[in-house]
RNA sequence: GUCCCCAUCGUCUAGCGGUUAGGACUCCGGAUUUUCAUUCCGGCAACAGGGGUUCGAAUCCCCUUGGGGAUGCCA
């Protein structure tokens, strides 16, 4: 048994997909459930869309998401001289063809048969001509010389055993006319070359797989198994394939939204493969138990709530000191300014309460905010109604005005040990001279306090801010 | 148009001939919590339709419908 050799194949055109990652990943966790390997092949073939840029994002985003490659290939434009010679194998053995149609002609004939809506099959009027009568100082292209009947059969470990119809594949192009091989071609030798053993990708090259087979016959190879996973599909409600105007489709993207790798990591292995009624899946857990037969052959529609909802459990999972690092950077972000060393030990003595309440590391430096903002910013409607909000009283139709309650105890709480039991046994008397409920009485000075209704546990944010500043926050909330 | 793939709650999924069709997200109740979040209980909600095969179909076969992909000198 050959030792099982997965592949990540990605064209270096602009940002990383998120499906794309999901490939990666599904590559990856196959690879290393098997004890195999995983290589990183950049496909950059089209020299009119590569930019560099974009291999930078690929490897950054692999790293992060935490999956690394055991072998790589940089460049697969770098080897097209050895995908012309096997281009030139093929026509030695009269298993391809030069093809001196011109691209107008072709665009021509394609678009008479769109106007006529018939199905578009090139026949080359060059396919069996012999070499010895190819014009001379002509452009052409080498295509693949494809039987006219029979069929080909595309091995998958997802699908089963998918055939195509001779007859419904064209001769595909395998160099340009400019003398560069395409990605049909490369991809073939390449993963020959590299001894990939496994072909898993997305389902868009289901109707390539054959064609490939198709060379990989003519050359001789052993075909790799393959397995095509289902798109992503775009969100409920929503027509097509996952794309840009449905949001965030880069997994940039997903990285600023505040996700953590791990977060992302369980979604988007549960997004088109299950194992049974599990839902919060660990790495190793992943690798264990990951296998081709899992995946759902349906498309998938991706459901962000849910994503941030996983995300939700891990930011809660993780550790304290990790998710304040990792929070820093939203912060200051979202202060405008670097946070200091005394503000920085601040918020890590905050997270705790922080961490638990929020599901993205954008709401943890939301939520935390309010520990750096010494005034009042601008309060949503619904929150700055709470200020002004009658306090009912106990057994009675009556209610108190905050301000009531509040603003004239200030003397003694300058007196007071700045500590949460203190606060808590000074608040409690005050609700029961005032025979107001606790819960009730709060709320308005939560808001002026942390400026929002959600919060830490008030009296431990309190503390955690210090009196002077609390004193200074419950002051101008009375003027 | 042609080819290929697919089809269980709104969404992600379990189910692989005999189940009260299970779980998760969302939503709605309730409990806990000084508030919120968490957590815990409970509820709403699905086998696309039609034919077969079978003692028995969500499960197997066919058709219809619906969805997705491909149809490039892109990958």
């Amino acid at each position: 048994m050959k030792k099982v050799k997965t592949r990540f194949a990605p064209s270096p055109t602009g940002y990383l997909h998120i499906g794309g990652v999901r490939t990666a990943l599904f590559n990856y966790l196959y690879a290393k459930h098997c004890g195999g390997e995983f290589v990183l092949r950049i496909e950059d073939t089209d020299r009119e869309r590569y930019t560099p840029e974009a291999i930078e994002l690929i490897y950054r985003d692999l790293k992060w998401m935490g999956l690394a490659w055991d072998e790589i290939m940089e460049s697969q434009f770098a080897r097209r001289d050895r995908h012309m010679e096997v281009a030139n194998e093929l026509l030695v053995k009269g298993a391809a063809y030069k093809c001196f149609t011109t691209k107008e002609e072709l665009a021509e004939l394609r678009e008479k048969a769109t106007e006529e809506k018939r199905a578009f099959r090139f026949e080359s009027k060059w396919r069996d001509v012999d070499p010895a009568d190819y014009p001379i100082d002509q452009e052409y292209v080498v295509r693949l010389k494809t039987p006219l009947d029979g069929e080909t059969i595309v091995n998958d470990d997802i699908r089963g055993t998918v055939s195509f119809p001779n007859k419904d594949i064209d001769d595909l192009i395998l160099v340009r006319s400019d003398n560069t091989p395409v990605y049909q071609l490369s991809v073939v030798v390449d993963d020959h070359d590299m001894g990939i053993t496994h072909v898993i990708r997305g389902e868009e090259h289901l109707n390539n797989a054959p064609k490939q087979v198709l060379i990989m016959k003519a050359m001789g190879w052993d075909e790799p198994t393959y397995g095509h996973i289902p798109l992503i599909l775009a969100p409920a409600g929503q027509q097509g394939k996952l794309s840009k105007r449905h949001g965030a489709t880069a997994v940039g993207d997903y990285i600023n939204a505040g996700f953590l790798p791990e977060g992302l990591f369980n979604y988007l292995l549960r997004l088109g493969w299950g194992h049974g009624d599990d839902e919060i899946i660990s790495r190793e857990q992943a690798i264990e138990w990951f296998d081709l037969s899992g995946v759902v052959k349906a498309g998938a529609r991706f459901d962000m709530q849910k994503a941030i909802s996983v995300n939700g459990y891990y930011i809660r999972e993780a550790d304290t000191a990790r998710v304040t690092e990792l929070t820093i950077p939203f912060l200051e972000k979202k202060l405008d300014r670097i946070l200091t060393d005394a503000e920085k030990e601040l918020l890590s003595k905050a997270m705790p309460e922080v961490q638990e309440r929020v599901k993205t590391l954008v709401e943890a430096a939301d939520l935390a905010s309010f520990y750096f903002i010494s005034e009042m910013p601008e309060l949503d409607e619904k929150t700055k109604k709470v200020l002004d909000k009658p306090i009912p009283v106990n057994d009675s139709e009556e209610s108190k005005h905050p301000k009531e309650i509040f603003c004239d105890s200030f003397a003694k709480l300058e007196e007071l040990d700045w500590t949460v039991d203190s606060l808590n046994d000074y608040f409690n008397a005050l609700a029961e001279k005032h025979n107001v409920k606790l819960g009730k009485m709060l709320q308005p000075l939560r808001v002026a306090i942390a400026y929002s209704t959600i919060t830490p546990p008030l009296y431990e944010a309190m503390v955690l801010l210090g009196k002077e500043e609390c004193l200074k926050r419950m002051n101008n909330a009375c003027d």
